[in-house]
DNA sequence: CTGTTAGCGCCTTCAA
DNA sequence: TTGAAGGCGCTAACAG
């Protein structure tokens, strides 16, 4: 380890101002080619680095982008921070991450700590979108991106999926196949990416002329666990169901798990659909019929809409809603 | 969005000198009841947040720490990040993301830019550690901890599994059991931590008296896919074993599902254990026995390490190796 | 208890 | 082509 050292001390050795020490660095402004070959000896030899904060005080830029995540667990967070850090990094920016672990007082601190680091704009992942999240990201000196959630606010900016149509069109492709008897497995109630999918997946089997009882709808937590136990449940209690739709894959193999552990045959007993496409979705015997979507995808577009509001200075409302893709794999199967 | 508002601005509405809303916002040095409720009440009313570039400049430090990884994605990498972020922030820094992508250019592009911004600390995280790697590390002005790989050198401390050993326990455990014909299949050739698990199931193996042939050391990409080839390859060719030692549990999933179409019935036909155990292990039909180490404990050990050498100064080289455990479950059985 | 002032390290006119 | 000097927003003595 050695020494930090500054513009001063690279000049006084270069025997030349810090201006021109300033003027080689950053390439701007005339420096005779001699003066300016000194000055890189210099700079090399003492490993000098300019000091960005300093230049950043001056400037008023920090080229700091802020990630607010309420989790950096699972195939898709990871992966949207993924697809962040390729688009901002291309553009000379950098990541500075807070971690909610989905709690509200952690989320409004991050906006703080980022607000006095003077990021120069936010991506904010959230389980559920509320009036207070409005209020607080209106006051922000700084544009911000929801990811995940539509904002219901025409000056919230928001690149989401759309989970309610997707869970339709997963539904009714199992009607289409002559099922009638589904269940649904949805995450916590307190989900409001869940919810939607519930909605969607209500209202494919109302508008089809069907009503369902409550304990055809469950709420779990999205571990495989969770989607195991359930369906053991179901089982035992006798609900007669050929169909599943689950919120997302991990529980989907967990009841794909229960059902064959009940002796049971997927898809010939029963048809299932994950809402979700990670790599467990491929991995399970049978594979999983799945709506896939990319997480990398929503970091990409996130931040480009990001850095174009931080660029352009344009904070207008826009919003992206990102495709969807139903896999058909080896748990569903036309009912007779 | 409402402007940027500095500690002057704030001085000016309340009638005081700036010292004095520092020492309100910093609680430090003695301020009269009435002036500071004054105070506070100008910066509730601006939303005053001090501009932290600024303080850190004067004060010399960041309060940043900086984490460069191959990779966010998978089940290992997040969570050690998730139990750095967990560390750090209690302690109140924040934290920095490069991702290299596994490129060397960027490794070294991520260190540059860590200096410049003044991080007061990094921990590194590669596929393999290089002579390259500690020079570069021991001209850094601030500590550097190394996670997942042993760094060879007295002076640049890391955190890493054991993974020789591990391996080496793993293939220990089916040789008492009885095996005898192994096969082992290991990530890239490139990958350190694959080579070093190859290495104890190679020792396990000799120093039991068993020599093995070429063949049955693979060399694959850490994917499901990847796994399913290989063991649909070993079949084909006719390679008789009865015992798989498998460097992640990705590609152990792919051999469990190829033996399977190929008509094999596991644990009873082949044994296999995966050097890694994610949520997929659990989720396996049958269950994949697994080496499982913590991640989480990983960046945990690290963060703290790198802590106490940021805030006590001490930069002497230490390590720290965390444990593993053989989770036992239903693809390994005894052979007679 | 409060204000004044000198930095922190760099960028950016403005002169020379 | 170069240097001097002011300013970015804040902290930390040092006076009062």
């Amino acid at each position: 380890m050695r020494e930090d050292i500054n513009i001063t001390e690279v000049a006084r050795k270069a025997g030349v101002s810090i201006a021109t020490v300033s003027r080689v660095f950053n390439n701007n402004g005339p420096v005779k080619e001699s003066t300016r070959k000194k000055i890189e000896q210099v700079i090399k030899e003492t490993g000098y680095r300019p000091n960005i904060l300093a230049r950043e005080l001056a400037e008023k830029k920090t080229h700091l982008i802020g990630v607010i995540t309420h989790s950096i667990l699972g195939e898709g967070l990871p992966n949207s921070i993924k697809g962040i850090t390729h688009v901002i990094e291309e553009k000379g920016y950098n990541l500075l991450i807070g971690n909610t672990d989905g709690q509200i007082e952690k989320e409004q601190k991050h906006f703080e700590i980022f607000q006095s680091k003077r990021v120069e704009g936010v991506l904010f992942m959230t389980r559920h979108f509320t009036q207070e999240h409005r209020d607080v990201i209106e006051a922000l000196p700084f544009p911000v991106v929801v990811l995940l959630q539509p904002t219901e606010d025409e000056k919230i900016s928001y690149v989401a999926f759309d989970e309610y149509r997707f869970a339709q069109e997963a539904t009714r492709y199992l009607l289409d196949k002559g099922h009638e008897d589904f269940v649904f497995i949805g995450g916590p109630e307190t989900s409001a990416n869940s919810l939607r999918r519930e909605q969607g997946f209500k209202n494919a089997l109302t508008s089809a002329g069907y009503s369902l009882d409550k304990e055809r709808i469950i709420h779990e937590d999205y571990s495989i666990e969770a989607g195991y136990e359930a369906t053991k449940r179901l089982v035992k209690e006798g609900v007669p169901f050929t169909a599943m739709i689950i919120a997302n894959d991990g529980m989907a193999i967990g009841a794909i798990n229960a059902l064959q552990d009940s002796g049971y045959s997927i898809p010939r007993d029963v048809s299932i659909i994950g809402l979700d496409d990670t790599a467990l979705a491929k991995a399970s015997r049978p594979s999983l019929t799945a709506i896939h979507y990319s997480y990398q995808d929503l970091g990409k577009e996130g931040a480009n809409l990001l850095l174009d509001k931080i660029e352009s200075g344009n904070v207008d409302f826009s919003y992206k809603v990102l495709p969807y893709e139903l896999k058909k794999r080896g748990s569903t199967e036309e009912r007779y």
